[in-house]
DNA sequence: TTTATACTTTACGTTTACGTAAACTTCCTC
DNA sequence: GAGGAAGTTTACGTAAACGTAAAGTATAAA
């Protein structure tokens, strides 16, 4: 079983990261561990929010922007309606900034395969030049499975 | 038609960022204008480059990593084998890379989803405490296209 | 009891990606 | 020829996200 507390090592070791940066999201307010003594101990959510946070940088998030989905997050179970409509807004932002990101992504990978190909091809003459026409049905076998 | 050159506000302004940008940006070696006289002048190519270090920014890419992927491009043209080798490495890298980020844009798409429910159904409920049952029906509407 | 290990706080240092101000030059227009 | 707009260089400032000592505490093992 998972247990349901953690120490800053045991979450540093498995997500990778420092326990200086653990410590700064704490400060930064993204991270709540209680304390025994003073040493901190990590609930099963904070674990999830550690998960989020590194997702978020993947992205390109900044902490603050993290942070802030993360309150839209919690007070969508308690916001007034001025608030909840607000709410609304911010998703749909991100919502939209997210399918940009899909656009770029989707480009990207296209140019990454332009550039693989090119690559290949490059390669592939290189060889030809040095070992005359004997391998020249090896160019085909780039792709194949 | 458009034109071949630009000036540099010309593409601080199609590109809505500010001119200390572009000028920083050819400091780091992303983009090489010529000169007439002090003045910088912009080439086709230049644009196209400014199009990608903004597309790449929107993808949580450092100006450092975008230079990369230039170089590997205009590399992959004229690099020895050594250098064809690495700059595929490379480029399987980012394309492991751009799969995580659309496993993880994926994931937060779902989230977004869910709050966005969770923040209608909570509007819904205000507004059913306000306006007794009569709009009940209302609260059906939400998923209509 | 000493020693090692893990944890803590405090605080200054560093990198990235610009912002911002100062002090010019060019060119156009009135 | 006096502005005004757009360009330039130089250089210091700044926010974000940590890195990196320095110095102390707590606990378990030898």
């Amino acid at each position: 079983m998972s247990p349901s507390t953690y120490s800053i090592s045991d979450l540093a070791g498995e997500f990778d990261v420092t326990t200086r940066s653990i410590r700064f999201y704490e400060d930064q307010k993204l991270l709540f561990p209680t304390r025994r003594g003073q040493t901190r101990i990590f609930s099963g959510p904070d674990r999830v929010r550690l998960k989020l946070i590194l997702r978020g940088k993947r992205l390109g998030f900044s902490l603050a922007e993290t942070r802030e989905l993360f309150e839209l997050w919690d007070e969508s179970t308690t916001g007034s309606m001025k608030q909840l409509e607000l709410l609304m807004t911010k998703i749909q932002e991100k919502k939209l900034a997210l399918e940009q990101q899909l656009n770029d992504i989707a480009m990207l990978q296209l140019e990454l395969d332009s550039a693989e190909n090119r690559c290949l091809d490059a390669m592939n003459e290189l060889n030809e030049e040095q070992t005359g026409l004997e391998q020249h049905d090896l160019a085909l076998t780039r792709n194949a499975k």
